[in-house]
DNA sequence: CGTTAAATTGAGATCTTTCAACTACGGTGG
DNA sequence: CCACCGTAGTTGAAAGATCTCAATTTAACG
């Protein structure tokens, strides 16, 4: 696997590489929310958005933490190495969840971060972040909210994806990745990104979904989003 | 189960129930490390200090977060419920541990918190926080620290206590208990909170631990606390 | 269309749970 | 001091879940 990043304009094809922070389209979700247009205009120039392919590596584990990322669209699993060469993954971040948070303590990253699918980010150097603190204290509370939600978010990965069988943990998966949709689908997702997100093998991954889709609960077509059904799965999610 | 508040000297027996934050004994490591003297007066009447039971309940999941805690001895267990009624304990907490940081961002508690030794903390209201922040912009930096702290151990939760059979989690679990002594000893703990930590049941808790005692792993005398062989348990934490 | 990686499936071994019975321990009250 | 009680801990046996390893099929991609 190598870097492959590829620049993209934020909102404004224009902009090829660089932010627009003041059109953009989620601007409400990210982090600058709470500042003005004027207190905006004199930040984001060292700012930029990127795509990332599948299979990209955003950053590694140990590595020099420069930046934090705010997530636009798609999926993002942070990964963790075991002493014994295995590998889990302990969160599986989409849009408006943020990354890389260490940065701000000047601490390494403690993940290695990896694209699942196709993703849009921006990118935020650490010294835009400690600006920011400095001239609005408000702004710290910006940063607080975002380290809770990621905190919810390891909670959840715990509760959710570690506990219980695995049939109810792929289950709680599934309807994580169709919760942001309307119609109930989600992206082809590997199974060796099921199994290292739920602590399970490829193998009884392989077989909980096969047998899910024989049940009629999923329905997976070759280049098209899965279907699910989120009322089933939940029953099976919640152990009933 | 009923909260049971024991009001103590913060490190001075005549200063019962209220806090000397100035003479703290673990002031490095906490809140306010960054503070001058100055500074520290002025704010710490509405701190203070209490030691709680085992089995008490420090604050209940969803009741209004008014304080955060900084752990100064003992053991805390973070717990949440799930909708089938069962309960996971998601975080294990000692010394210089906090734990309560949704206060700050004014949101219920996410957790019920219980000691499940003796316990010494350290209460802040969050008003203090709040007004050191004001005060302080370096101070938002302490509160930075904190929350990454919690998040490194919600990923230490998945991946030593979620992760690998339950026979090498429960060896993490223990030196995990060991790790802050010299002499490799832990305080008993209930096959129940060993179970919901791991993830499995009572009964494959009890087993492993009696497994380990037969093999010289441990040694658990009653009214003693348990002397274990940190490098027997590491090769079995890591599956070799 | 061929090549390669990913996914699937089977069968047996191993691990974990379940449920039930039993034991040990720490109080409490006589 | 001891008998009693309730809780927590232990153990056994069988069922069920998951893993391992190997073989096979399918899908992806140039």
């Amino acid at each position: 696997m190598r870097l492959d990043l590829m620049k993209a304009g934020c909102t404004d094809k224009e902009w090829e590489g660089r932010a627009n922070c003041l059109h953009c389209v989620i601007r409400d979700h990210v982090l600058f929310a709470d500042l003005t247009i004027h207190e905006l205009e004199k930040l984001v120039s060292p700012i930029e958005c990127l795509t990332i392919a599948p299979n990209a590596i955003l950053y590694r584990s140990g590595s020099n933490a420069e930046a934090i990322y705010t997530i636009r669209s798609g999926l993002i699993k942070l990964m963790q190495f075991l002493p014994n060469g295995s590998v889990r993954t302990v969160r599986l971040l989409r849009q408006f969840d943020n990354c890389g948070l260490e940065a701000i303590l000047h601490q390494p990253y403690r993940h290695t971060a990896v694209a699942i699918a196709k993703t849009e980010l921006c990118r935020i150097p650490a010294e835009v972040i400690l600006a920011l603190k400095k001239e609005d204290t408000d702004f710290c509370r910006q940063i607080f909210y975002r380290m809770q939600n990621s905190l919810n978010e390891a909670d959840r990965f715990i509760i959710e994806f570690s506990t219980g069988s695995a049939e109810s943990r792929l289950a709680r998966l599934l309807l994580f990745l169709a919760e942001s949709s309307q119609n109930s689908c989600f992206n082809k997702i590997a199974r060796e990104d099921i199994a290292s997100s739920l602590g399970i093998t490829i193998e009884t991954a392989s077989r909980i979904m096969a047998d899910f889709k024989r049940r009629g609960i999923i329905n997976c077509e070759p280049r098209h989003p899965c279907v699910c059904r989120p009322e089933k799965l939940r029953l099976i999610a919640e152990d009933l």
